[in-house]
DNA sequence: CGATTGATTGAAGGTCCTCAACAGAGGTGG
DNA sequence: CCACCTCTGTTGAGGACCTTCAATCAATCG
């Protein structure tokens, strides 16, 4: 498991090498960066809206999301992350935060200077050309969250979005198809789909009726994830191949 | 007017130079990628879901969108572009489209072999950081959309969605702020605000009497940015300075 | 062990959708 | 050149989906 590598640099070469070919020169450096690891409890927000970052974010074990605040204070979280995930690429380039990133559940992470980053992003094509795909992989992912809350009904809605995180928590690393937690409270999923709590207990309900997944403390266990993708119609084409 | 340059290039090295310092030679480059002008009518598919993308779209003038189908047929439009976009910055890194690309009006736009663009984005750090934040805009756009569609009603949706558009219309270029003019059918507000063209006619009629628009044929027209802004506490930050 | 968080269920209500009809503009073909 | 047709906008009535408010219960935690 990724967390008991002492060297998160591995979880972002493992990760990288899936988006573009390194050469031992590309992993060398990446593994030469300063990380500064740290171990969070859930529900620690690691970047807030309208900060200036200076280090990237690693996400190294456990689940992550980031999310933004209209002006009458509700919330919707944008994306989840899982082990390996880089929570914010976009820091690479923008020096302000636009949401807030935060942790799901008790995580490891590792912090790497922006600039440092950003220098082997310009400097080694094919460290840069991964992290392109990554930051181009995540707003593809943003336009099918789009898609989701704009034109989906509740209960597809969120057998979509678990789908999805499934297929990535899958493509991350070891978990069997069935089985499988998600580690999300049903606010959580609210805030994800654009929904109330209440309503999506009923919805979860449903799923649960259907044979899809069942319900356990703080979070969902997906039972059946052929059904649970044949009732979102989930299609992992646009993850484009990164899970 | 970009319509009246005979160089496409001109409209990409202006937007490029808003978003990273571009030396003579990367402008030298990027004059020199051979550009293929093409007229447009409204309407036009440029790229579809699934395709295999060499070339990427620039837009010289006019408008145009990009937009996703759910399974069952529900179209969701996830950006409006306006002139100086670069329609799919994606298609630099990721060579299948995950979404459609349309023309909202008759449009002039150029195209560049994606590969020679990537080769710019990869060997020139100025240019290579321009189109990185051009992309990391672009993704910090959807999440806004994303929080837009999830957790807004449907008169502050709308209002938001159109401030965001004028705001990027009069960073692009000429229009005086009020009596703006925006070229969208009511069908297309509701596909990009994930409601209805009735509910959005509705809504239209309550921002008309609140004096922040005018109803025109195929469009509305802003009279009054500030009112608009204000109903739909419009805050450009996620734009990053790009409007 | 009280307090807090999260899950669950019921009842009532509101926002938004669906269906429907019609008007006006613009384009097209006979 | 006008009849026709399609597209867009507009308005009304009814209903569905989801929210809001509320109460209860279980589990976790200081």
């Amino acid at each position: 498991m990724p967390a008991n590598d002492n060297e998160p640099a591995a979880g972002l070469i493992r990760k990288l090498r899936r988006l573009a070919p390194l050469d031992p020169d590309d992993r060398q450096l990446l593994a030469a960066l300063p990380y500064r690891p740290e171990a969070v409890p859930a529900g620690r927000v690691l970047v807030s809206e309208g900060s200036i970052v200076a280090q990237c974010c690693l996400l190294v074990d456990g689940y992550a999301c980031r999310h933004k605040t209209s002006a009458d204070g509700k919330r919707q979280i944008v994306s989840f992350h899982v082990a390996g995930d880089l929570l914010d690429v976009q820091h690479l380039m923008l020096e302000r935060a636009d949401h807030d990133v935060e942790t799901v559940t008790a995580a490891d992470i590792a912090w790497v200077p922006a600039d440092r980053l950003r220098a082997l992003a310009l400097d080694r094509p094919n460290i840069g050309q991964a992290l392109w795909r990554d930051a181009l992989i995540d707003a593809s992912v943003f336009r099918e969250w789009v898609l989701n809350v704009g034109r989906r009904d509740a209960r597809t809605r969120i057998a979509h979005m678990l789908s999805e995180l499934a297929a990535r928590v899958l493509a991350a690393g070891a978990a069997s198809e069935d089985h499988l937690l998600l580690p999300l409270t049903q606010e959580q999923i609210a805030d994800a789909t654009g929904l109330t709590a209440v309503h999506v207990n009923r919805m979860l309900r449903q799923l649960r009726e259907a044979g899809a997944l069942s319900v356990v403390a703080r979070g969902v266990c997906i039972e059946d994830f052929g059904r649970l993708r044949a009732i979102s119609s989930f299609d992992p084409a646009y993850l484009h191949a990164a899970a």
